[in-house]
DNA sequence: TTCGCATTGTGATTTGTTTCACATGGAATG
DNA sequence: CATTCCATGTGAAACAAATCACAATGCGAA
């Protein structure tokens, strides 16, 4: 039982959807090469990230979707209840705020900070909103142990500083601000312009191989997926060969 | 000259943003070592990306601020006008408009679409927002080359193939769905479910092994960097050994 | 009860990426 | 002008992750 890589845990999270789905529809047993399918990955792939688990199908009948689920959640989520922090009510702030809340069974967004007396000591959807200076006090008291960073990037490691003394021992970082936190402290960056420049960048290596390659205007089949559950190598596809 | 890979692209663009700060502060070479620094990356690293561009830097002096900057925008980003659309104009597509309107020269979003009627027809952020139903021809006669996904996850995959039926090659995707898209499209997932889900996941982890192997209270110094930039393996930093 | 088959679990292999390590070479100094 | 220093560029090695391929296994049909 091996320890999980960052990219297993991720496609865990999508397999754990998957099952959702399939346990609704009434499924009690999925085969590896359909939990494939659905996360677009292939059969080897799931039945690898799976073994982490510690939890085993049976062969000619796969895996029971019920107990596959109650060991994903065990292994991937919170059993009792995790608290996160937004920092920064901008719009991007505020729409993940929006998004998270409710979103997972032990996962709460309880407290969000602001720089901008307009916006602290409210009530936003739900969460209290309070001053920048009092985070590492709101963070202690409230046991705050995730950390969502939507501020400006020149604040960003200002307040990511704050998280940490404080106790918070995983961030998501919206900035583009590489931080400089201490061994132990996860961080997890999500860069939105660089992603929208890279997808321009494919986008036009496209438009350019395919004026290039092909006899203009062939028409695109629909097959292998182009694209990358979230953040792995996405192998701009080549072109079909048809 | 090899063809970059779809890290290296995400790195050079991390270059750029420090490169055009070192140009402002008025550096005009600068060291691979220095980038490392800058972006969280060994130095090695910077020259292997380096090379895709074809620049070279002068031994003894480093590179050369302004010639890299300007060979990096000649390979990432679009030398001409290139187009976006956001689809789902609710709290994240909202957000993304606002966050990406005129951050690069050459990069636009110029349209927005939606399926609620209260929204469309309308101005938001300087962008006109049209019908769901208006979108093959708005983006075929505005050629635009990329789009955004920002609709709920049950519709994604419909306005995926609008996209693509249209003309878009890159697709930028915020919905939790798979899309399925024909060879030849780029499509990038931003998963922010999964992305919270992971970050709580190693922010447990790292309060277990630290009440397991700290003598309870230990300082955390600052060391080597926790995070990933955007989206490598981010090794859930060991523990400090001092 | 036995057989055949489709599926699992996993060692071995491949593929892709990062790091190492060193030969090469420009610049500054005496 | 020669020498020393340091940084670059890159082949080779190390590493990480995904895929292959196959033995082991349990189910259902005969």
């Amino acid at each position: 039982m091996n320890r999980a890589s960052y990219r297993t845990i991720g496609r865990l999270t999508h397999y754990w959807r998957a099952l959702r789905d399939l346990e609704a529809e009434g499924q009690t047993y999925a085969y590896s090469h359909l939990l494939a399918a659905k996360a677009q990955v292939t059969a080897a792939q799931v039945r690898r990230d799976i073994m982490v688990l510690g939890y085993s199908g049976t062969p000619a009948r796969g895996y029971e979707v019920r107990r596959l689920v109650e060991c994903i959640e065990a292994y991937v989520f919170p059993s009792s209840e995790q608290r996160a922090a937004i920092a920064g009510m901008g719009n991007i702030g505020l729409a993940l705020l929006k998004f998270f809340t409710g979103r997972r069974p032990n996962l709460h967004v309880t407290a969000s900070f602001e720089a901008d007396p307009e916006k602290f000591d409210r009530l936003i959807y739900g969460c209290r909103c309070y001053s920048i200076d009092s985070a590492g006090e709101v963070i202690r008291r409230e046991g705050i142990s995730v950390g969502i960073l939507a501020v400006p990037d020149a604040e960003a490691q200002y307040v990511a500083d704050v998280f940490v003394a404080a106790g918070i021992r995983g961030i998501l970082n919206f900035a583009r601000t590489p931080l400089e936190v201490p061994a132990g402290v996860y961080v997890e960056n999500i860069d939105l312009a660089m992603s929208l420049d890279r997808v321009a960048f494919f986008a036009r290596q496209s438009l350019k191989t395919e004026r290039a390659v092909l006899p203009a205007g062939t028409p695109l089949d629909k097959a292998s997926a182009g694209g990358t559950p979230s953040d792995e190598a996405p192998s701009a596809n080549k072109e079909s060969e048809s």
